[in-house]
DNA sequence: ACGTTGTACATCGACACCGATGTATTGTTG
DNA sequence: CAACAATACATCGGTGTCGATGTACAACGT
């Protein structure tokens, strides 16, 4: 339902038809050095969105080896897309693979604003002082670490974080940031 | 099976034995914030570690509400953690969600070597000329992309790799690299 | 007296995912 | 000419994960 493997789905037939092992390539293009995607998780997914009325199929003899389907987005497919982009679930924010997915597709919504709305939601989640270590209720920081690999991850953590909050700033920025509260 | 979940139930309790109400609020600690456990999920897997003779639990009458089970690693629980730190699955190294929890627990390898050829594995990984969008075989930079978004997903991720690998040198450095090829 | 929150565990059905395996064709390499 | 890789799809069993729901008791506020 939330997968990142169906917006990947239908972020690439937004742009255009396509069959399943095209779809394939593009998806692990995007996200197979860090996810693999099985061909036995995409085509089940593909014959979920059909069912689901957000595809349709149309068969052409193959030119090549096997007969091929190519995908097409439908009407509902294209407003779903939207949607999942518009509305993200908590876990596409606060998750990087599957923020990174969004982020690749977020074009797709027309409106800088609903853009810069979903820009905001990350920049509120990165900025609450979460960490991944705690004495108690306070957060630790890396210097208080005595284990090295632990003082990576925060390490590592901070930097990334550092890097997506000037970037999420600029873009909220040249995104005309003026137009919403 | 290879799943960050069991990997964090392990290592928190190759600490000290814990019941499984207080491993689920320090995995929610630990990942909480990024991708949050369900007492679903962790009820079966402790019994999936249980059955495979890596942990066994021993029931306490309920000081404060329901009777606790305390869950203890076993030898082979001991040994099945090292084991999986040691030689991690290649989703461990290459998805970063994964590869924090392994990190994390790194330290339960005695053996500085053994700590560094884990280490290595991820150096070769970021090392590899990856992105997420492609012309062709030729990986495309930031500069040469015309959607913000993307450009911020490739923004983004080379901070992070750019940490990483400093942070990765310098641990290594300091394990004493010379001992191992 | 009552409701809420926290502690502590458990089950169940739905479903997403994966590895293995199968089918069929074309093109390329040895 | 055989073997192999690539194209292109599909099924199946196993299993991990989740949301919903249930049980039971203690502590606390009001």
């Amino acid at each position: 339902m939330r997968t990142m493997l169906e917006l990947a789905i239908l972020g690439f037939l937004y742009d255009s038809p396509l069959h399943g092992y095209e779809l394939r390539k593009r998806i692990t293009a995007l996200t197979g050095h860090v996810r693999p995607v099985a061909e036995s998780t995409l085509y089940p997914a593909i014959k979920r969105l059909e069912k689901a009325g957000l595809l349709a199929r149309e068969t052409q003899p193959g030119a090549v080896a096997a007969p091929r389907h190519v995908l097409n987005l439908t009407a509902g497919g294209r407003q779903e897309l939207r949607r999942r982009l518009a509305e993200p679930a908590t876990g596409d924010i606060t998750d990087e693979n599957r923020w990174f997915t969004l982020l690749a597709f977020l074009r797709h919504l027309d409106d800088a604003a609903a853009q810069a709305a979903v820009l905001r939601r990350r920049l509120a989640f990165l900025e609450e002082p979460a960490s991944f270590f705690y004495d108690g209720e306070r957060p630790l920081r890396a210097e208080e670490l005595d284990d090295p690999f632990r003082r990576g991850i925060l390490t590592i953590a901070r930097a990334t974080s550092r890097a997506e909050l000037e970037w999420l700033h600029s873009t909220l920025a040249s995104l005309g940031d003026g137009a919403s509260r």
